[in-house]
DNA sequence: GTAAAAATAGCACGACCGTTCTTTTATTTC
DNA sequence: GAAATAAAAGAACGGTCGTGCTATTTTTAC
C-alpha cells in the first residue's frame, strides 16, 4: 500500500496528546487529503455538479461509502473542493505577488501570475469560472462558498489597483472599479478562447 | 387545448400535396417546435448538460416517451435547442444591427443588441457561455453545433471591425483580433458579474 | 367515413446517483 | 500485547436518467 508513503504533515490538532498533535495527521485525514486532491482534479475536468461519489471513489482506490463517510454529504465534498481550490489559487497567484512592490509593480504581477495560472488551467479549467455558470442559479452553500472565495480574490486585486492609484502609478482619473471589471473580463475571454475556441 | 391556437407556421415539405404545405405544419413539427421552446427556456436556466428529457416532458406536459420520439436521442435534442438559440440570437442581435450604416455606427449596433441580450438574460443565462463550459472538455457533436454557432457570431462581429477600419472609423493600426477579442471579454465579464456576483 | 400513417402514451430495462445501515478491518490508546 | 476507537467496505434503498418496445390515440389521406 501506497498510503503510508504518503508525506506526513503536520498540523494542529483540536485537542489529545501533544505529542502526537506535533507528529504527524491521523489517517483519515491523510486520506481526506488525498481524496480532495483527487476530487479538485476530477471536478476542474468535468465541474463540481458533474463531481460524483462513485467516480471519485473510483479514482481514489475506494469504496462510495469510505469516500462518502469522510464528508457526509455531496455538498460537503464540493465545498471542500472549493475551499481547496482557494487556498491553492492564494499560494499560487496572490501570494508570490505579494514580494512584488507595492502598485504597478505588484498589480503586474497579480494580473501575470492570474494570466499564468489560467494559461496552465486550459486542460483541467478554472473552478471559479465553470463553478459560476453551473451555480448562477441555483443557491446554496456551494454557491455561497464560490462566490464567497471569488469575491475575496476580486477584493485582493481591487487593493492592488487602488494602492497603484494611490502611488500614483496609474493615471489619477481611473475608476478602480472599472479597470478591476476589464481585467476579470480579459481573464475570463483568455479562458473561453483558450478552453472552449481552442484549435 | 391550446395547441390549435398556436400560429401556424408555413413551411416547404419534402413531398405531399402542395395544398397542405402552403397552409400549414404537420401536427409533429408543430409539437416539436413546443418542445424544442421550452426546451431553450429549461436548457437556458440549468445548462445543456442538467436538461433532462423526464423535467422537459412535465413542462411540456406530455409523456417522456412522446417528447423522445421527436429526436431520437438526447444529443439531437440539445443540438436542436443550440440551433433554436443561434437562430434567434441572430434575429435579435445581428440582423437589426444591419440597419445601421457600415463601419463604427454598425459596430455599435452589434454590441449594443449583444450587450442588452446579455442584460436580458440575467435570470435565464446565455448557453453559448454555459454551454462553453458544459461542453469544453466533451467531444461531440453537440459541443461542435456550439462552437460553430460562436464562431460563426464572431467572425460576423469580426467583420464589423473590419469594416469600421476600412472606412477609417477606427485608428489604422488597431488590431483587429485584439478589438474583437476585448469586445468579447467584456461581454464575458458583464455576464459574469449580472448572473454569478449579482446583488 | 374509412384505411393508412403519424404521434403519443405506457411500461420496463439497466445504469448510475446520493445516502443509510451493518459488518469488517485498521489504527490508536493504554 | 489487549481494549477502545476510527476508518473503510459491502450491500441495499429509492430515485432519476436515457432509451427501447408495444399499445393506443390522433391526425392525415383518399
Amino acid at each position: 500500500m501506497s498510503v503510508t508513503s504518503l508525506p506526513r504533515r503536520t498540523a494542529l490538532a483540536k485537542s489529545g496528546s501533544p505529542v502526537r498533535d506535533a507528529r504527524a495527521l491521523l489517517k483519515g485525514q491523510q486520506t481526506k487529503a488525498a481524496i480532495v486532491d483527487a476530487a479538485l482534479g476530477l471536478a476542474a475536468h468535468i465541474g463540481l455538479e458533474g463531481l460524483s461519489i462513485g467516480a471519485l471513489a473510483e479514482v481514489a482506490h475506494m469504496s462510495k461509502s469510505g469516500v462518502f463517510a469522510h464528508f457526509g454529504s455531496r455538498e460537503e465534498l464540493q465545498i471542500s473542493v472549493v475551499r481547496e481550490y482557494h487556498a491553492r489559487f492564494e499560494a499560487e497567484v496572490f501570494e508570490p505577488a505579494m514580494k512584488a512592490a507595492r502598485g504597478l509593480p505588484r498589480l503586474r504581477a497579480l494580473f501575470n501570475n492570474w494570466m499564468q495560472r489560467t494559461s496552465m488551467e486550459i486542460d483541467s479549467g478554472c473552478i471559479y469560472i465553470s463553478g459560476a455558470v453551473e451555480f448562477d442559479d441555483r443557491p446554496g452553500p456551494v454557491r455561497d462558498a464560490l462566490a464567497s472565495s471569488v469575491r475575496t480574490w476580486l477584493a485582493a486585486m481591487r487593493r492592488a489597483v487602488v494602492q497603484a492609484k494611490a502611488e500614483a502609478h496609474l493615471i489619477s482619473d481611473v475608476d478602480e472599479d472599472q479597470l478591476l471589471f476589464e481585467i476579470h473580463s480579459l481573464i475570463l475571454g483568455l479562458h473561453y478562447e483558450a478552453r472552449f475556441l481552442k484549435a
